[in-house]
RNA sequence: GGUCCCAUCGUCUAGAGGCCUAGGACGUGGCCCUCUCAAGGCUAAAACACGGGUUCGAUUCCCGUUGGGACCGCCA
């Protein structure tokens, strides 16, 4: 008895278990909408302990392909976005949409199409001009089974028969109900004439076989969503919740598409992005909590709900990304940084291909620029004057900073640095400011010249923190040959 | 053209009928801090698309208009 009543207890808790699924089409990179909504997938599944799937949606043979999967994969990798189950492809699944299909035409659901896709393409054109509706006339709906000759099967298409009377009602999470006329939809086609699926029909059939709860997708496929929710109930299957997400937009508020830039996700991999900073930014898209801008991923599972998802679609602002991105790299533990800045360092020629370096250095170093750079890129760009032999001098900053006015302080603070045994910040502040006291001056006028002489610019960390990086040695070469560019005043 | 969705600062958003003189964030301007550049702090400009209702009272509820978007494939 008690026995039965586990089991009993553990059904309920299996069938309430939240299982959703993030089903890409292998005919791009991973890319900005495509990246929010397994987000919000994944966030879902992980506040309520659920699981997160991957499937594949790959039955359109000709636009899939391996790289495009792997680059997916990669996306989300680097996102991470961990899933439990997958990545399922569909093409392994052919089997079991042939089963399906076989069920829902010995149960007369369905029906054979004889129109060549010519004659559909030319009556839809047809019905445009005409401003109809674009809709299949059902004429094949009650034509027999055509046999070919010996039996052999002439080639045809499947479609569903959609009920003509009546509403269907999707009850969306985020939208509420939303009512269709069901007069209004078309017996779509559920498998080529080639035999293969079709999306409508796949979507359905392995949401049911993988028992999935909820599906969480782009608003753009809500009026896809009462002609699927009659093919659960031709299958006899349970409906799950649906939650039609906003769509992300350019700036020209169309949906965002590569002319309005970088939309692939590791295109901003690329371009010196943290990923935590992306998820940060895209899950902003429509969902919200309170005034709060910046979430841990913690956070993120803790707070996360459809209640504050909005309906309305929104601009992708790279700007605000930017912000977040430096945001983001100053949190970040610099010895982490040192890792992920390697590979902008080769790419920037400031190291070689493995070029051996002392990450313990560069996370000190890393330590003075990261509230100073937007992006890996910009904190590789500017470590470059720590770790290049010689510096290149902007020729402004040369003008301005490197001449007779800056010659004898210059010379007076080698001196002082060559007796030095402390090579620290702190005991480098004493020497600026007793040279600068003893002159009369401000910090500037010394700091200035001592920037351009290091750094080749005037613009750096702390001139203290930026010697003690450098290192005593590097620190009078660079001295030394700072004062040699200035012409002697003879 | 048909169907469906959406509508608060330039952008992302808060707002569940009186808490709204509409809040926060990015970006923009100013000031402060300061050895430069940042970061940070303070501050300014900046929005309820329009028209009808409902209500003692509408940003908030209803209807319409307008504007935007999506879908209408033997694509997904």
């Amino acid at each position: 008895m008690l026995y039965l009543k586990t089991i009993i207890y553990l059904e309920v808790v299996i069938n309430k278990m939240v299982r959703v699924r993030f089903a890409p089409s292998p005919t791009g990179h991973l890319h900005i909408g495509g990246a929010r909504t397994a987000l919000f997938n994944f966030l879902y599944a992980r506040h309520n302990n659920g699981k997160f799937i991957i499937r594949i949606e790959d039955t359109d043979r000709t636009r899939s392909t391996e790289e495009y999967i792997e680059a997916i994969i990669e996306g989300m990798k680097w996102l991470k976005l961990d899933w439990d189950e997958g990545p399922f492809r569909q093409t392994d699944r052919f089997d079991v949409y042939r089963n399906y299909v076989n069920k829902l035409v010995s149960e007369g659901k369905v029906y054979y199409c004889y129109c060549s896709p010519e004659e559909l393409e030319q009556r839809r054109k047809d019905a445009l001009a005409q401003g109809k509706p674009q809709k299949y006339d059902g004429r094949c709906r009650n034509k027999e089974r055509v046999q070919g000759s010996e039996g052999s099967r002439v080639q045809a298409a499947i479609r569903f028969k959609m009920p003509q009377e009546g509403q269907t009602i999707v009850d969306d999470m985020i939208r509420g109900k939303v009512i269709f006329e069901n007069e209004q939809l078309d017996d779509l086609i559920i498998m080529r004439s080639d035999g293969s699926p079709t999306y409508n029909f796949t979507v359905v059939v392995d949401d049911v076989d993988m028992k999935i709860t909820h599906v969480i997708r782009g608003d753009d496929h809500l009026n896809n969503t009462p002609k699927q929710i009659h093919i659960y109930k031709a299958l006899g299957y349970e409906i799950p919740k649906f939650a039609h997400l906003p769509m992300i937009l350019g700036s020209d508020k169309a949906r965002l598409s590569k002319r309005h830039g970088a939309t692939s996700v590791m295109a901003y991999k690329e371009m010196g992005y943290l990923p935590d900073a992306l998820i940060n930014y895209l899950v902003r898209f429509g969902w919200s909590y309170g005034d709060k801008e910046i979430f841990t991923r913690e956070e993120l599972i803790k707070y996360f709900s459809f209640e504050n998802v909005g309906k309305s679609s929104a601009v992708f602002n790279p700007e605000k990304l930017l912000w977040l991105n430096s945001q983001y790299i100053i949190k970040s533990d610099p010895k982490e940084l040192a890792e992920f800045v390697m590979p902008f360092l080769e790419n920037a020629d400031i190291i070689h291909k493995g070029q051996a370096i002392d990450m313990e250095w560069l996370s000190k170093a890393i330590k003075t620029l990261q509230e100073r750079a937007k992006t890996l890129i910009e904190l590789a760009n500017s470590l470059r004057y720590y770790i290049t032999e010689n510096v290149q001098y902007d020729e402004k900053a040369k003008a301005k900073f490197l001449n007779e006015k800056s010659r004898d302080i210059l010379i007076e603070l080698k001196n002082h640095i060559e007796s030095l045994t402390d090579f620290s910040a702190p005991e480098l502040e004493k020497i600026f400011q007793s040279i600068v006291e003893k002159h009369n001056l401000k910090l500037g006028p010394l700091a200035q010249p001592v920037r351009v002489a290091m750094t080749g610019g005037t613009e750096s960390p702390g001139i203290f923190e930026v010697l003690e990086i450098i290192g005593k040695e590097k620190t009078l070469k660079r001295l030394d040959r700072a004062i040699k560019t200035i012409e002697p005043n003879l």
